[in-house]
DNA sequence: TGCTGTGAAACCGTTCACAGCT
DNA sequence: AGCTGTGAACGGTTTCACAGCA
């Protein structure tokens, strides 16, 4: 599938962009466009022409030279690169608002992830149903389910302090890779692969930048 | 306020570090820690001692030589830093399940974030209220309830072909800022601050990783 | 003595520019 | 002729190591 070995480490800016340009290769798709060249994808979809060249460049060689890449064969190699050609399987972690608005949500459930239960240790949560009519189960059951599923990817909707003991318990469970979204970051864990999304720091990013951006008293330089 | 003006540019990744230092600071403020080295903030939450320093660095002299950090006086001078010292008004538009678990989320309504009003235009969702009692009105209204309430940030949580309009709509309305959770990449606004966080994307980095430890048939190389 | 603040070095990712293939 | 694939130059960030101050 790949003419060439992927490199030792391939960094997070590159995959973000292999996500983009698969995005951008599935609109073109649909539009039954055949080929296309690095510099037209960029024009299009606000990239850059040499980067797409040098991120695709770490996997194989996938265009024609003096034409362009042909959209459905980028299209599929770039979903096998990303691991996105056969489905993963999701679990959530706690029904609050937010954990209950991701398993239902559309981005959670498409182009080959599946969300598949939803769980919590509230009681009173316990035993009902999402609005997407998934049903929440106690976390207790969570590794009967998630070996029985193949559960590969767990979310983390819980409050911070619960979320090293729910790594660990997902990891013994057979899950192997993490996406927090609690106000805490989650040290690597030895086998699990975790990526930490802390909604409050995108906040704060903003707020920094309108600081900077000239609604505070300019500091007198001292 | 600063010994020094900040550089003409500050990385994502430095301002992202002292959301986090920040965070680490409360922590120790809490448990009523007065002093602190940059080497036991690293050792304590998994940060860089170097880059710690580095990082203040562009903001001007907070420590102390050979003692370290006076923990309540570098926290207060961060959330200068940050723009935190003062509060900072938001709206949500989408009332779909995540835009009000958004609106709802302590995230976005604790350390001077506040959510003040929920938006949509569809007419069964208008003059509702989500679970913490936000009204959701009609955005039509959004003008005049953003100038009302001086509202800086406009978080997205619509469809991704709404996403450019909206943007207009907010700047028109006196927003500066924008956080956008549609999977489409919103191109920069000419007076406007804008961060795109595409929740597909998080789940597909992790796929990625997933395949790159194992999961799939090694490729023989050609 | 001990820790900060900071030049200098090492590292990594991006951009450039063109050789090479179709 | 045209566009990919890529070595080389560039720029920015991280790490190192120590001078300087409390």
């Amino acid at each position: 599938m790949l003419d060439k070995d992927p490199p030792e480490s391939v960094s997070e800016a590159t995959t973000h962009r292999l996500s983009l340009l698969l995005r951008s290769l599935r609109i073109l798709d649909g539009e039954g466009v055949g080929t296309v060249s690095s510099q037209q994808l960029a024009e299009r979809f606000g990239l850059n022409a040499a980067q797409i060249r040098k991120d695709l460049a770490q996997f194989g060689e996938f265009g024609i030279r003096g034409v362009g890449y042909r959209v459905p064969d980028l299209k599929e190699k770039l979903k096998w690169v990303l691991g996105l050609d056969r489905p993963r399987t999701v679990v959530v972690l706690g029904a609050g608002h937010l954990g209950q608005a991701l398993a239902d949500s559309k981005n959670f459930n498409s182009e080959g992830f599946k969300v598949v239960a939803l769980f919590d240790n509230d009681r009173r949560k316990i035993g009902g149903r999402s609005r997407t009519d998934l049903p929440i189960r106690d976390i207790a059951e969570l590794p009967v389910v998630a070996r029985a599923e193949s559960v590969e990817i767990g979310v983390l909707a819980i409050p911070a302090e619960a979320v090293p003991s729910a790594a660990v318990v997902l990891r013994n469970a057979g899950v192997r890779a993490i996406l927090n979204f609690a106000p805490i970051t989650l040290a690597p864990v030895p086998g699990l692969e975790v990526k930490n999304v802390d909604l409050t720091l995108f906040l704060e990013n903003l707020s920094f930048r309108l600081a900077a951006t000239g609604d505070r008293p300019r500091p007198k330089r001292g």
